[in-house]
RNA sequence: GGGCCUGUAGCUCAGUUGGCUAGAGCGCACCGCUGAUAACGGUGAGGUCGACAGUUCGAGUCUGUCCAGGCCCA
């Protein structure tokens, strides 16, 4: 019997209600907005309701670990895009390693100190009146107080930020995160800078430093921003204070001398510095000329003369004579406006025989100005070098209000340098020292916090010096670093030119300046000696460390140096110095220091305060430091150098670095552009993103533009879909556990497809293991739409929709789409959490209340154990060629319907005679398939044949049935009919 | 200004050591199916490989210069 009901056209049977049709309740429509958030909840029930991360370390405990260490965000504002990819990339990962095989432990950190948020803070407290009270305090408690309300609005932060890195669906331990203010990783940080004092390379020196004004504090390289700014450029003439020594110099004759006294013209954009000049610095082998401009004898470089009169519109233009730069070292010259050369403030016997002298330097271009440059010892990075070598003091007038100190003339003492630079630039108008000035727009470093420009300023700082030897085998910091990021391969980079540019900035790397004059850190724990010497020791560090690592750093403000001090003793400590070891200088006489340390100082310590202490030092070095590729100037050199000094090796051995994301031009994206994530996790939902990340080609910038969200949403439906349908061919089947293969034909579609499914297997996992994630979204999208949409798929949908719903044929058929949808679902589980897991629990038809079954507690999919035809490729390619032969029939005949074709396929070596032809007319799509002996691809025209009723297929076998229809034998059969 | 990197169809990307008419997916156009249907299948049109030189029998691939863009630095 059957309960076929009549078509009323035409008074046929209508089997469609007779076929096996797809039926399931996973949904076309993901909802992922409604039903991510679903998902995250039932994940949280998991491990006694501890949660997936703790679920994932329970299951995997005892196996091969993975070690993986999160570089910490800062705490401040919302996430945003570029932590979109860096999380997830992340999170690609420690899923990813877990389903292989490992055992992958991830403690989220975040960076809490700093002063981008005292400076917020600061802000907050100014505005809302609550600053004043701090007036009264003592520096101690105004600093403390301070501390306090920073910490209260670094935990918000964390709290905000945790909150959207879980709605991201990222595992990690985020019950137990690092943060960089807790006393433990304070005391992880301080280790390591007892460690460095150990091997001597960390001292206190006058330096000039990028100084903010607006802050009062010194700036570390990664605190800068560089920004357009117009400045006032000068080109100034300083007389030289002997004209026949320059006349000689210039090979001149006593009867050639012109009349007038010779100057040497230099250029600067920092007129405020011109104060503080002390020297000015020549290139030993350019070419300079004395020259005649306009009535004035001076002195600049051949190649310079051209475009500096053209620049002043200079009228006249004559060159006496010209010489080499050599020439002119040792020349003096008069300052403008200052008479004697002057003394430091703090310095009153500094020699200042050596000033104002004409001396060589390396530095000097003919690009910009006269080639001729203006030295100021104290404010530049450069002239100090120079300064250092020719014996100068280092003489800075400036003080850190960016006012000048009482050693500066009577016009300048007490006045902003901002206001400065017009009035000097009056003044040597005035005296007739100014050749030109002009305003001009150059990129110029600004505080990135309050983007005011930044000034070079010598200040007392603490620096971690990179090319002195260390006491354990003399080797520098530079030198360990340039080893290990080099030749002896002990550090990998992904993509591999991080080596390079590692390198590149290694090699010029400066000392770090590891000190900054802020509250909201951690102190360095120094102490001022009576003598004014600073005092720090790594005894003394580790004395300190014990009290802070109890009671926090807050102890540093609270205590006096005695307590602090209490495990200190100065006779077991060889460094200690002398007044202490003998007792002259008791601790209460010491003083404490104000600075705190560099933030990245902090996070670059993160390797033994997070990664040694909680392992008990056995996860050192990690396996992988994945971020940005700002990062290699940031986070991964300022890691690498405490842990070369202290360890005597990287504490990492792979660097993965990521691009940055860009407009769809490829054009740096604004800041309110990368702001809207928030927004995106409610319109696309955390799969797609996720999606879209895994599809990037990270190494390089990421075009991101709102449109190709819409494409990743279009794509993962592609997915969706495919395994809605497999589900939906599945309601009917009740899986087993271990399903066996033995008997499957090596030539059989089903055969085919679980070898494609092998190779995809070792493939995607094989794209994870060398985070090429990318590679694998596009496998695993091929495969999807290709292997198992377009060719498998419609290849079995007859045998799955007519066959009898318990022939072998179709239960074989079912065996094979549960292998492929359970493994299709863990090799997506690392990219697309809910999804997968949705479709893994409607696979094994999970009920609601079972929480515990999760995809993400199982592994990568095993391979079938199943021989393949080694044929198939071979076939594949035939068929390809048959499959177009019967496009071509189609498009150029009145056949619509590619089941009225039947396909002879040529074979006369009949290899492939054990391959089954219903199998491959089901791949081609038509109602037959056989191969002939003939040359020529044969497309028949079967319309003069019966149709099937119910399958649609013309068959030999098709006849009426006794329900009249016409049925072939296979449907009459699946219906029980004669 | 310097270091590192990028520039291949409208879009996102593949293109091993230089070697057959430069590939894929998306999008687009057209066709089929209407028993995966806010789905599915098929066919097709799109490229002076950033520009210009050079090395070579031969260059998307190697070298140089330039242009555009990114990160880092000055």
């Amino acid at each position: 019997m059957t309960d076929t009901t009549t078509d009323n056209k035409t008074d046929k049977p209508n089997y469609k209600k007779t076929l096996n049709l797809p039926k399931t309740s996973f949904p076309m429509k993901a909802n992922l907005v409604q039903n991510e958030p679903a998902s995250l909840k039932r994940w949280d029930t998991l491990a006694d309701k501890q949660g997936l991360y703790h679920a994932m370390q329970e299951t995997s405990e005892g196996r091969k670990r993975f070690v993986f260490h999160d570089g910490p965000p800062y705490a401040n504002g919302s996430i945003h895009l570029g932590h979109l990819m860096n999380k997830t990339l992340k999170d690609l990962v420690v899923r990813s390693k877990f389903m292989a095989g490992f055992h992958c432990p991830f403690v989220p950190g975040w960076d809490c100190h700093g002063l981008p948020i005292e400076h917020k803070v600061m802000t907050d407290l100014v505005e809302s009146g609550k600053a004043a009270k701090l007036d009264g305090l003592t520096d101690d408690q105004r600093r403390t107080a301070v501390r306090r309300e920073c910490k209260t609005y670094a935990d918000k932060q964390i709290k905000l930020q945790a909150g959207q890195m879980k709605r991201l669906m990222t595992v990690a331990d985020y019950e137990d995160p690092y943060l960089t203010f807790l006393p433990r990783y304070e005391a992880g940080v301080l280790e390591v800078l007892a460690g460095l004092c150990e091997q001597g390379l960390v001292y206190k020196a006058l330096k000039p430093v990028h100084w903010s004004v607006a802050n009062e504090t010194a700036l570390a390289d990664a605190e800068l921003e560089y920004q357009d700014r117009e400045d006032l450029s000068v080109y100034v003439d300083f007389e030289a204070s002997d004209a026949t020594a320059v006349f000689n110099a210039f090979g001149l004759e006593e009867s050639d001398h012109p009349g007038a006294t010779p100057s040497f013209m230099i250029w600067t954009t920092t007129p405020w510095t011109l104060p503080a000049n002390l020297a000015i610095a020549v290139h030993e082998k350019f070419n300079y000329a004395l020259v005649r401009v306009d009535g004035n004898l001076t002195v600049m470089a051949v190649d310079a003369i051209e475009r500096v009169t053209k620049l002043a519109k200079s009228e006249e233009v004559e060159t006496l004579a010209t010489t080499t730069g050599d020439k002119l070292v040792g020349l003096s010259y008069a300052h403008p406006f200052i008479s004697e050369a002057p003394k430091p403030i703090n310095d009153p016997d500094a020699d200042t025989s050596k000033c104002y002298s004409i001396v060589h330097a390396d530095y000097v271009t003919l690009e910009d100005g006269s080639g001729l440059v203006h030295t100021a010892p104290g404010h530049g990075a450069d002239d100090y070098m120079t300064g250092l070598k020719e014996g100068l003091p280092v003489y800075c007038p400036v003080l850190g209000d960016g006012t000048y100190d009482t050693t500066t003339p009577d016009w300048l003492a007490g006045m902003s340098i901002w206001k400065a630079n017009d009035l000097v630039a009056q003044r040597l108008t005035e005296s007739g020292h100014m050749f030109h000035a002009y305003k001009f727009n150059h990129s110029y470093p600004h505080d990135w916090r309050s983007k005011t420009p930044v000034i070079f300023r010598c200040t007392e700082q603490w620096f971690v010096a990179v090319d002195a030897p260390t006491k354990r085998d003399g080797h520098t910091l530079r030198q360990m670093a340039m080893k290990s990021t080099g030749d002896d391969r002990s550090v990998n980079y992904v993509p591999a030119w991080g080596r390079n540019r590692m390198r590149g900035m290694l090699e010029s790397r400066p000392d770090w300046c590891i000190s900054r004059q802020r509250s909201w850190g951690l102190p360095i724990p120094a102490f001022t000696l009576p003598s004014g010497d600073a005092f720090m020791t790594a005894a003394s560090v580790r004395a300190v460390n014990q009290i802070i690592e109890t009671k926090g750093s807050d102890a540093w403000f609270a205590d006096d140096p005695a307590s602090l001090l209490a495990h200190y003793n100065p006779s077991e400590d060889a460094d200690a110095p002398d007044e202490l070891k003998d007792g002259s200088v008791s601790f209460d006489q010491l003083t404490k220091g104000h600075d705190i340390l560099d933030v990245w100082f902090e996070s670059g310590s993160s390797w033994n305060a997070v990664m040694r202490r909680r392992s008990g030092g056995e996860d050192f070095p990690v396996e992988l430091y994945l971020e940005g590729s700002d990062q290699h100037r940031g986070w991964f050199q300022l890691s690498l150098l405490p842990a070369l000094g202290v360890m005597g090796r990287p504490p990492f051995r792979t660097l993965l670095t990521h691009g940055f994301m860009v407009d769809k031009d490829g054009k740096k994206l604004s800041k309110s552009a990368g702001a809207a994530l928030k927004d995106l996790f409610d319109r696309y939902g955390v799969d797609v993103l996720r999606w879209w990340v895994s599809s990037l080609a990270y190494e390089n910038d990421v075009k991101v533009d709102e449109e190709f969200f819409k494409l990743a949403g279009e794509s993962y439906r592609k997915i969706r879909n495919t395994l809605r349908f497999m589900l939906s061919n599945l309601d009917d089947y009740e899986a087993q556990d271990n399903p066996d293969f033995s008997d499957f034909h090596v030539h059989s579609l089903h055969a085919w497809v679980l070898g494609e499914f092998n190779t995809l297997v070792d493939k995607v996992t094989e794209a994870f293991e060398k985070y090429a994630f990318h590679e694998a979204h596009k496998l695993l999208y091929k495969f999807c739409n290709t292997t198992l949409s377009a060719e498998y798929l419609s290849a079995v949908k007859d045998r799955l929709y007519c066959d009898a719903p318990d022939s072998e044929r179709r239960r074989r058929t079912q065996q094979t789409l549960v292998v492929l949808t359970d493994g299709l679902c863990k090799l997506l589980a690392p990219i697309l959490c809910h999804t997968a897991d949705e479709a893994y629990r409607a696979l094994h038809k999970v009920d609601q209340k079972d929480k515990s079954t999760c995809v993400h507690l199982t592994g990568f999919p095993t391979k079938v154990n199943l021989e393949t035809a080694t044929a198939w490729p071979k076939l594949w390619e035939q068929l390809e060629r048959a499959m177009k032969a019967a496009e071509d029939t189609r498009a150029s005949s009145d056949i619509d319907n590619p089941l009225d074709l039947g396909i002879k396929l040529p074979d006369p070596e009949g290899t492939f005679e054990w391959f089954n032809s219903e199998d491959l007319a089901d791949i081609c799509g038509v109602s037959r398939f056989e191969f002939t002996k003939d040359s020529e691809i044969g497309i028949t025209d079967l319309r003069d044949q019966p149709r099937c009723d119910r399958s649609w297929k013309r068959d030999t076998t098709v006849k009426q049935r006794s329900d009249g229809g016409m049925l072939s034998d296979r449907d009459a059969q699946a219906l029980g009919l004669d």
